[in-house]
DNA sequence: CACATACCTGACTTATTTGTCAGGTACTGG
DNA sequence: CCAGTACCTGACAAATAAGTCAGGTATGTG
């Protein structure tokens, strides 16, 4: 389970455009600089966010990037989604079928239930914390514990 | 946030182990004709799982593969991390790093506090999964919702 | 309207992950 | 002690993700 480059670098990407209070565009090229990227792979990645309407770009002079909404109203989960973000239930059984078309466990998958449990929470979590959020200093999320069985007429 | 193949396919392999009751050792040939892998990516992923004494090889006629200990003392956790597994809060401020040799952000880091909750709580729950609750039919986890939130201090 | 600024975008290179191949080693039975 | 079975292992090939490059387009200013 590894969290990819896009989600990091888009999420501090887009951060840096929450911090801009005073509503005027952000360069491309101070993000870069601020996060220690080339702004060609900043291009990309703000691209990326905009065709999904986060944020929008201004171009010519004083140009830059914005977000469409306040950073209140933004949450970590849309921005993960439009980087590529957390795969729903079917993506990953679609994703792993070996040799096969289609997975050779149909319905009877003993993960399934695993990544269904896992995915839906930490869509949850991630849609629950908006940008505002993350700029009020360290952030405090606390999670309560799950619990896990299998029905009881069949434990054993 | 992606879930591997080596992951998907690492589990799949190993709750065929699990599934074996008389104890005696499963051939590598089964096991890749049930998951519809090939045998030499079945060799390859149990090899990496062998080698961290999660399971066992037993060589010559006769032979195959075999869970070290019961089932219900394997947790989902456990067989993660062999297979690469969820990384720690270092591993990923780590990873990051940009152009930069460590990253910009050093410990004040909005995003930092997220990705430490998430992969602590997901690690929680992979910890108190066996695998022998995996093989016990539809798998039910609850958690419970958690909260986010910034000192109060600073909310506004 | 010319020019500088700064975004736009597809093609390309590089790195990492995924999956295969080939030849080797240990064990068992006759 | 020989032959067949089945694991062992490093090197290779293919697919995907990460990151770069080059040339283009829209906008504001004098």
């Amino acid at each position: 389970m590894k969290i990819t480059a896009q989600e990091e670098y888009g999420l501090r990407c887009i951060i840096q455009l929450a911090r801009q209070t005073n509503g005027e565009p952000l360069m491309v090229r101070d993000i870069a600089e601020r996060e220690g990227l080339s702004i060609a792979y900043v291009e990309k990645i703000l691209w990326t966010l905009s065709r999904s309407g986060i944020i929008e770009s201004v171009r010519g002079p004083k140009g830059g990037y914005r977000l469409t909404r306040p950073c209140s109203e933004i949450s970590i989960g849309e921005v993960m989604r439009a980087l590529g973000g957390i795969p729903s239930q079917e993506e990953i059984c679609g994703q792993f079928t070996g040799n096969q078309e289609t997975c050779v466990h149909h319905d009877k998958c003993d993960l399934q239930p695993v990544w269904v449990s896992i995915t839906d929470f930490v869509h949850s979590v991630f849609d629950r914390i908006p940008l505002s959020q993350l700029l009020q200093g360290k952030l405090e999320v606390k999670m309560v514990q799950m619990t896990a069985k299998a029905p009881a007429n069949l434990a054993g």
